[in-house]
DNA sequence: CTTGCTCCTCACGTAACGTGAGGTTCTAAG
DNA sequence: CTTAGAACCTCACGTTACGTGAGGAGCAAG
């Protein structure tokens, strides 16, 4: 058989043929002209390799294995169902992020839609599993309305604390208190009392400064707050 | 900010920086010698680009993204969804079917191992899922036990049908006769009586010749057995 | 002898970088 | 002012499993 014959015979493309002779895992004979001639070894190694292939793994490890037979079949097939393991989970994981964002922005713009994304991504880096659970619970519990009415009022909030700290007005006085305590109760709802996420929160904010600027936030401000509250 | 401070500060290889630039992802400024400097606005767009990378979309589909944000970030998301959703379902049976093979081929050798995924392979060609569904139930119906007993049976009963066959013994033969009524009890067992798995494994006989002859089948055998049962 | 089909061997392209090679610029110390 | 070493630059090849031509021969039929 010649490889236009294999080919339509296999279903495999002619070039993946010719790449398995490359790669020396089907080798053919030859005619004195070069044409590559397939028997019935060959045809049952190519099973062989497609099968394996299949099966996931990658061209060079087939080779090995059908080159040095006596390989551990039972470790082998161990170790690759491990990686596809891994593999899943990592995406599942994605798979469920990208629909809480999907589900959570419902009518959101791109703006708002790389915003919320690039917020995951933080937390992802500053926060504990246990820390995002813990969240995650806490999110539920309130409900969309009340997650909406806090990511609105935060932006206010900032604002109104940036505009009384460059108006030069005093940590004391009794319009950045009223402020200030507000400030208090958001952070209270968001970490729920755990000190270990007010903390880890702290970090983000102090560890990345450009987000904490897309936040509205800055050191200075943060300072000011701080002032405030004592 | 020169690449290799953000590179530390971020995490992201030097490397990859230059190849955000080139790709036009993350463009920053130039110093008069050609060093590249990161300001602020890079730093975000990076930002950018690193969470959208993350959620696994490819680098060529961010940059479009970013250039033109008034895509439909829902339908966008969708879509990724849905590929992220076929990947891990692919992987999944994959992972089942390894399992499978290692759990069923518990000491198996590596011949015996590839054999076994050469099956595999050839049923997932030649039956339906219904059908391949309904197998498996009637596997788990066997039991271990059985199976491992018809597994070995099989070669035995091919072994003395060819012998009779190779000896001329006329069909109608009561020898012969006993063993096509096994050969029939067999084949009834694995198909319980479906006629559409009866025509699929037929085909597969049919289709793949190699895969028969492995078995230790051919077309001669094949019509001999049809003449006893008759 | 030519047409048309099949075959051959390069050899580049893919995604997202890793990893040097070889050369320039910056920075701090002598 | 010079010089060593760090940091920067631009190529450019390697990775995986092939796809996709380019350009050139072999082979059967008219």
């Amino acid at each position: 058989m010649k490889v236009g014959e294999l080919a339509k015979r296999t279903g495999i493309s002619i070039r993946t043929l010719h790449h398995y002779d490359e790669l020396g895992l089907v080798s053919p004979h030859r005619t004195v002209s070069g044409h590559r001639l397939y028997g019935r070894d060959e045809v049952v190694r190519l099973q062989q390799v497609l099968s394996l292939r299949q099966l996931g793994f990658p061209l060079e490890e087939i080779r090995e294995l059908l080159a040095r037979r006596d390989f551990d079949a039972q470790q082998l097939v161990r170790n690759h169902v491990e990686r596809l393991r891994r593999q899943i989970a990592a995406q599942q994981e994605l798979c469920a992020r990208l629909e809480a964002v999907a589900a959570h922005y419902h009518s959101a713009s791109a703006e708002e839609f790389i915003q919320a994304i690039e917020v995951m991504t933080m937390f992802d880096k500053y926060y504990t599993k246990e820390q995002l659970d813990t969240l995650a619970q806490r999110r539920e519990m309130f409900g969309e309305e009340k997650l909406r009415e806090f990511q609105e009022e935060w932006p206010r909030l900032i604002a109104s604390v940036r505009e009384e700290m460059q108006r030069g007005t005093d940590p004391k006085d009794p319009k950045v208190q009223a402020l200030a305590k507000r400030w208090m109760e958001l952070i209270e709802a968001f970490t729920g009392g755990d000190a270990g996420i007010r903390e880890s929160l702290q970090n983000l904010y102090q560890g990345e400064p450009q987000f904490a600027a897309q936040q509205g936030m800055d050191p200075r401000l943060s300072e000011y707050v701080q002032k405030a509250l004592d």
